[in-house]
DNA sequence: GGACACATGTAACGGGTTACATGATTTC
DNA sequence: GAAATCATGTAACCCGTTACATGTGTCC
């Protein structure tokens, strides 16, 4: 079966083909349940997810079967055998490293420019986003927990999902509390006494194993480093 | 002064702006510092920034000082006061939620169509990246504490951005470990057998504070959400 | 029977990416 | 004095974004 691969994938590709490889879904369920799987770990527009579905199926990689409830149509896609072929492919493959992106700590790096408060109150808005998507977390444990989530056989996978959320958005939490805290002691102080105060802070930051130290310690493992970002 | 904006800027604009309020910089410097500084918590391509700083020194947000050395030329570039006067106004304004991008976790969604030996394999992967990240966090870290920092007056900030890192990045390590001596125990198991123990395992998953379950708590804050991610 | 949310997309712009190119400086 | 590395960019593609458009149930 001669695939006429021409472009290389994308990481949304493979999110679509790994959501597919469960069963089927129309497109708009696609796009919907997506935010539940994905949304915290490949954030997209779901315009992206209505656009790539049908690169996949001009690829032959999914088959859409067409529908319609009145005037209006409606796509059920399925994962072929060439497009399982390809997830299989992948799962072997090099693993892109993972990224973040925080604004929040722009705005530390660029505190000298403001005021305290405007400091304050941005660790403010970050603690309260954390906490908001705890609440998500939340849901989505009970869904589990109470037999009634939407792919109730993978507890044994999501499992492990919901555990790394809830461990990031403590992580944040505890980050900015212990941030504020400090910040809060800024005010009336030099930065030349802020900057004594941190080296002891900094002397306390817990870095594990000093690997990188030792410097006769073999490289990194040569290996393809993120292969799309966009 | 009409500062005739037309474009929004972008964070990556901001990231810019606050690099130069500190000082000015040569274009290169630019680029090669902005690896230290935010290349993990708002990473962009080299050419990204060679190309932005020249908008913001269309927009009279920066300016450009031309030198030579032979016949290359090379530019230094400093913040105007319209600039730090748009740098402060957006460090008064909603910041946008931080976001992940974890492939890992697509292999984990992905797994039942692998191999237990490839997810194996990616979380060690992930494990990899993580350490690897730490050994960089761990030079910097001692750079400031050896008082060779690149902005040794900034510890008082720094410091925190070092302690972010080093959280996530033992978070990540402590969520691949607990991951990893979980799936070797699924070579054998059921599906059933692995999801029943999930659920022991998903009901310890702390999560603080049920806010959100009181369903009568007030709704987080209105605020603009994510102004744009690239 | 109008409003509103749900369902299903399309259009167009631009930021982000990878790839390339060329001049200086250091290394051996 | 050739090779590698540092320094300084440009070109072009394309993914991801925001904005818009239209059909369809359902609430009151």
């Amino acid at each position: 079966m001669e695939t006429k691969r021409t472009r290389e994938l994308t990481t949304t590709s493979y999110t679509l083909l790994a959501q597919l490889s469960l069963r089927p879904w129309s497109t708009y369920e696609l796009a919907r349940q997506r935010v539940r799987y994905f949304r915290y770990v490949w954030p997209r527009a779901e315009s992206a997810i209505y656009r790539e579905i049908k690169n996949l199926a001009t690829e032959g990689l999914v088959v859409g079967e067409r529908h319609h409830t009145g005037r209006r149509g409606r796509t059920v896609y399925s994962i072929t055998d060439a497009g399982l072929g390809t997830l299989r492919d992948w799962l072997g493959q090099p693993v892109s490293p993972f990224a973040v992106e925080f604004e929040g700590m722009i705005r530390l790096f660029a505190a000298q420019s403001g005021t305290i408060d405007q400091l304050i109150s941005s660790l403010e808005q970050v603690k309260a986003d954390a906490e908001e998507m705890l609440g998500f977390a939340s849901d989505v444990k009970l869904e589990y927990l109470e037999g009634r989530g939407a792919i109730q056989d993978q507890v044994y996978i999501r499992t492990h999902a919901i555990d790394f959320f809830v461990s990031l958005l403590n992580m944040m939490n505890d980050w900015a509390d212990r941030t504020l805290s400090e910040v809060q002691t800024w005010e009336g102080r030099s930065i030349g006494e802020r900057n004594e105060r941190a080296m002891d802070l900094l002397r306390n930051v817990a870095v594990p194993l000093p690997v990188s130290r030792g410097n006769e310690t073999p490289v990194a493992p040569e290996r393809q480093t993120r292969r799309n970002r966009r």
